[in-house]
This record gives C-alpha cells, structure tokens and sequence, in this order.
DNA sequence: TAAGTAATGTTAAAGATTGTTAAATAATAA
DNA sequence: TTATTATTTAACAATCTTTAACATTACTTA
C-alpha cells in the first residue's frame, strides 16, 4: 500500500496541528503549512495525493491557491475547510473544483470519513479493484474473466462473465430477465433471451463441480444463483 | 454528451418533487421514488449515473437501500440527505461507501454542486498520462517509445507506442474500439480496425515475458489491458 | 386431470468478431 | 535513387455470440 501524502494549509496553528496529528494516526502523511505562499512552494516540492485548504489565510487565501494549484494540477482532489458557511464562499469553492467543502466547527471523525470517500473514488482506479468472488470452491476474477477450480482455470468469455457477474450481486436473490438483458444485451427482446438461456446452460456446466452450487431458475421472474 | 439519471429516493413528496423539479431544470434526468423498496425496483429497472438517498424513510431506509444497491454496483455514487446530523449516522452512511453526505437543511445549490464534484470525479475517470508507465515488470517510456524489461530495450514504432499509452491510460478498464481508432487513426472504419487487431498482437508479443500482464479482449468492446 | 400454451434446457450450426501471419504498400532514411 | 522500416491489407484460423431446432419442464385452463 502506497502512503497517501497530504498537503494542509491552515492558518491557525492549534486547528493545523491537531488536524495533522489526526491524519497521521490515521495513517496519513501530512505537511501543515502556515499560509498559502508557503502551501504553493511545498506544492510544488513534494507530490500530494490530496490537498486540504482553509479559505480564509493571510498572503494567499485557499481560493487563490486552489486555482494555483489546478494549474499545475487539473485532477489532485481539493477539499475546503471554512468558518462561514456563506452560500457564497461555497459556491466559489466548488466552481474552482473543490471536491468537498466542510464548514466549521466538524469532527475529525467526519473529516477523515469525507477525505476517505473521495480518495476512494480517485485511488480506487489506480490500484486494480481486484473484485473476486467465491462461489462455493470456485473462485471467480471478474477483471481477468477466469474461474478457478483447485488451480484448474478456465477462461470465460465476455458475455459469460458478465451474466455471471450479475449472478454473483444477486446470490440468493433472484436476478430478473429484464434486468440481466437490459444490463447486459440492452434490449430484452426475445432473441437475446435465448441467448441468455443458452449462457446459463454454459455457466452451469463451468459451475458443475462443485454440487452445492446451483443456478436455479425462477419460472417467469429470472435465475438465482444459490450456494 | 449522454444524459445523466440520477435517482431520488425521498419519503416528503415535497422536498422530493422540488428535488426532482430543480435537477431537471438544471439538466439531469431524475425520477423520485417515495420509500426504499419503490427505489430498489426503480434502481433495478434503469440504469442510473447517481443515487441521492434520504436516510430516514417508510418501508426500507437509505442505508439498507444503499447496502443492496451497493451489492448491484458497487461503483455507482451515492449521496445520503438527512434531516439528523448525528455523528453515528454520518459514519455509517461513509462506510457503506457513501460519497457525500449532506444534512437537511441545505441549499439546493450546495447541493448541484457537491453532485457535480462527484460526477465531475467519476465520470472522466482516465489515468492521468504519464511520461513513463510501469507497466507489471516492464517500463514503458511514451516519449522514448520504449519498453524495458530487465535492461532489455525494445523499440516500439509510433502505432505501438500510442495504442500501448491508451491501453495504460484506460488500465483495468474497457479502451474501447471506436475511441481508440478514432484517437490514433482518426477514422474507425473496417480496415483500420483490422489494422489495430495487428497492433494488439504486436504489444502482446512485446509484453510476453512478464506472464501477470494480459491485453484481454471485451468481445465487441475493445481492450482491457490489466497486470 | 389432461391438453394446450408458454417458458426454459440443450445442442448444433450460422454468423460475427478477433487472432495471427505474411505479403503488399507506404513512408522514411541512407 | 535504393534500402530499410512502418503500416496496411489480405488471407485464413480461432473464438465468441446469436440463431435455429427440438426437447423438456412449468404453468394455465377447460
């Protein structure tokens, strides 16, 4: 796991460095700088991963920087830390493309949880979201497509692996025709269903080695994989 | 520029409507569903870009909807609106893989905007480009156009090289066809698309001696390339 | 209950896409 | 210009998806 470094410009010491204490339990890197000159020059130094900016600082308020800073860096996430929560100040936050904007007074708590989310969604395609599923022995790659049973692999192809995919979100529930052929053939019209039908047969034959699985058919509704 | 759904889950009919109202003024398609189990079917049905569920509602509430929601896609955004500011509430709603979580009363411009922060963050969801992709055990300059393994130096021809730096900007994700032979041979008719077919074979040559990288093919899609 | 109808199961063939190699053409350097 | 390299086109193989055909099972209705 990669450390996530961020940038903190707070003018006020004793939030500043609460703030960075907190974020380096939790795990973090963080550099606090004083004002926003100071927060440029650091910016321009290291390699943030996410930039934490109050709005009101002396030299350079978090406005300004945050426009310095997607000058260089279009896509590093922004996120404002104000004491007003005037409608306006919000706005001019996020027109600059701030992803998030907390007013004070806020728990660390929530802070954390917010600066979580988004890195969630920005980290998340860097790292391969290895989604793996375990039907009963097998373990199925929905990235690589494969299905492995005691190191014996067998590939699927596309459409197999998406049906199988939407069988997995659904285990133990029943995944509606409709629903599948609009997801994945975007049209339920009946040919495509007797493609489907054909790719469950494909499906419970991969499937066939382990007896505790099923892919039991809902006379009418759709198919619900058990196991 | 496709049309954004965006679904609405709100059991007060009015805040729900004029939710709705001021989206669709503002250019999104959103449809408004009075409790959690309407929703659910809803969600089943379209396909929506964005989830804004109000947490406290009859039948089902906001954080089991999310939950199974989140079973279906576990990509998909969800914004959590509540009335209660309570911490415990903010925190679970952040670890059921909310994005954003925003407590009644609020803006309704607060609102479009912290919508358009997280659109803005998953729709253009490309890697930023690099000079120099590391791709599994092999370097891969995109000015030199070389690729390295083990102080072995491969050369790659200016076709490779951009059709490789678009498979490593998309990395784990679908490159699609059209949008690659319209970026590197500005026409996407048969012969160039044949041409392409080539150039993957090309790269998956080049690529061969590190096993874990793999250029998958989306049947009717395109290319994935994932290590 | 029995017959009729609709839905699903299964297999194979047809049709479409992709994989691969080599030859032909185009572009570039010597 | 020729030699070399890059790219496209052609040809054929392999794979994936859809369609067709027929079998079986589930439901409906008389």
């Amino acid at each position: 796991m990669k450390e996530i470094k961020i940038l903190l410009a707070e003018d006020d010491n004793n939030l500043g460095s609460l703030l960075k204490e907190y974020l380096v339990i939790k795990g973090y890197k963080a550099d606090l700088y004083p004002d926003g000159n100071k927060a440029y020059k650091g910016f321009l130094k290291e390699h943030y991963n996410l930039c934490l900016l109050d709005v009101m600082m002396p030299e350079k308020d978090g406005f300004t920087l945050a426009k310095e800073i997607r000058q260089i860096n279009s896509d590093i996430p922004i996120v404002f830390l104000t004491a007003k929560s005037l409608k306006h100040d919000v706005l001019e936050g996020f027109s600059l493309g701030a992803d998030d904007y907390i007013t004070k007074p806020f728990s660390m708590e929530e802070l954390l949880y917010r600066i979580e989310a988004i890195l969630r969604r920005t980290q998340q395609r860097l790292n391969k979201p290895q989604d793996v599923y375990q039907i009963g022995n097998y373990s199925f790659d929905t990235q690589k497509q494969t299905l492995t049973i005691n190191s014996k692999m067998q590939k699927l192809t596309t459409k197999e692996a998406e049906l199988l995919k939407l069988l997995c979100a659904h285990q133990n529930k029943v995944l509606e025709r409709n629903f599948a052929l609009r997801t994945i053939w975007f049209d339920d019209n009946y040919f495509n269903a007797r493609s489907m039908d054909v790719y469950i047969t494909k499906l419970r034959k991969y499937l066939h080695e382990d007896p505790s699985i099923e892919i039991l058919n809902v006379h009418g509704k759709g198919f619900k994989l058990l196991y």
